[in-house]
DNA sequence: CAATCTAACTAACATTTGTTAGTTTTGTAG
DNA sequence: CTACAAAACTAACAAATGTTAGTTAGATTG
């Protein structure tokens, strides 16, 4: 089977590859020219397609968490109960884990590394997704879906679970997305009840 | 002899600095001059305490990873039932998170700027103390103290959110920490029946 | 064919990096 | 006070870093 990435633009490509080794390695110690050899290019050529190493991490974290954002939008919006919405929100975390693994791991830790309107972007859309989860939390206790639980530690441990499924799913690729997503809701929400 | 006392505090001051500054930056981010300027000293000066940049990063890891893996084996060993011992695990990571708040930080992620013997060593030790709670965790659902549950999931989603406590406990130092113990052994573990 | 565009190349740059060598200061024991 | 060891300093190093400038090969278009 020809490599997948044949069929993305060259851009793409990059944003990929280097993905993948910032996950690996960290964005720090990831160099352009790591990027590049795994491109099998210069270094020097990946500028013909990106403007800065910096720019490709904020390309990558910033597509996910825009992601998320919209995500969280849609469910928030729709017309089911509170407890379906976090079910829901479940769903979009396991679905964008299987979607984007490599990119996605990035999301806990490496956007420290970003500088200047990215960052600031990036922990305005990562606070405001927290917020709106724990609104959501707290609505579901107040519907008696949930027990009496202190809504901060346990919306950051769903959310904890949650950021680093990446890392349970590299080892079992094989599962099922959508058994998973209902063995991820039972352990996180119905675990709650 | 009183010396050797003198010269060992000051190498711990320097691997809490560098704990504190790997957390915030991550160890590739963080140069030997950062940690300098924050001990007020000049970089070369620091190699009067320790003998690489790396051996910082080893001790800070492995004496974590031990002290798990110490508290695994006492905790194995005593007896309690396996539900007990279980609880006594989670009372473990809190503890650890409140004791060695930046050092732990630096568990999920930066281990893979271990080189040679060490990275062997702390991967060895990681992967037994995951073996040795799956082990419990099965002997928990065998004694029907837990709900039939996926064991490989369960245990990945309660040690993601021990892993990433230390997040939480840094935005809220005021909780009282044996609460906070029965809380998260609540979220956990009970969440789970 | 000629002109243009894309995407690769080589070469070089200014910084920053971890670390070593050699020297000087400082604190303490006899 | 002297002697010594601990712990600081200055200076320098080779290697690696992100990035720019200028050039060239190959395809596409008029």
């Amino acid at each position: 089977m020809p490599n997948k990435n044949l069929m993305l633009s060259r851009k793409q490509q990059i944003l990929n590859t280097a993905a993948r080794l910032f996950r690996k390695r960290g964005y720090s110690a990831t160099s352009m020219r790591d990027i590049a050899r795994e491109m099998q290019m210069e270094a020097a050529s990946l500028y013909n397609h990106i403007n800065s190493k910096q720019a490709i991490l904020s390309e990558l974290l910033l597509h996910i968490a825009q992601a998320f954002t919209d995500g969280m939008f849609e469910i928030k919006n729709s017309s089911v109960s509170n407890i379906e919405k976090l079910e829901q929100l479940v769903a979009l975390h396991v679905q964008m884990t299987v979607d984007y693994t490599d990119a996605i791991s990035l999301i806990p830790n490496e956007w420290v590394h970003l500088e200047g309107d990215a960052i600031k972007h990036f922990l305005n859309l990562r606070d405001q997704y927290e917020k709106d989860f724990n609104t959501l939390l707290e609505a579901a206790v107040k519907d008696k879906k949930l027990g009496d639980i202190d809504i901060d530690l346990a919306s950051f441990s769903i959310l904890s679970s949650l950021r680093w499924l990446y890392s349970w799913y590299s080892k079992n690729r094989h599962t099922d997305v959508e058994k998973l997503k209902k063995e991820m809701i039972r352990n996180l929400i119905y675990g709650l009840k």
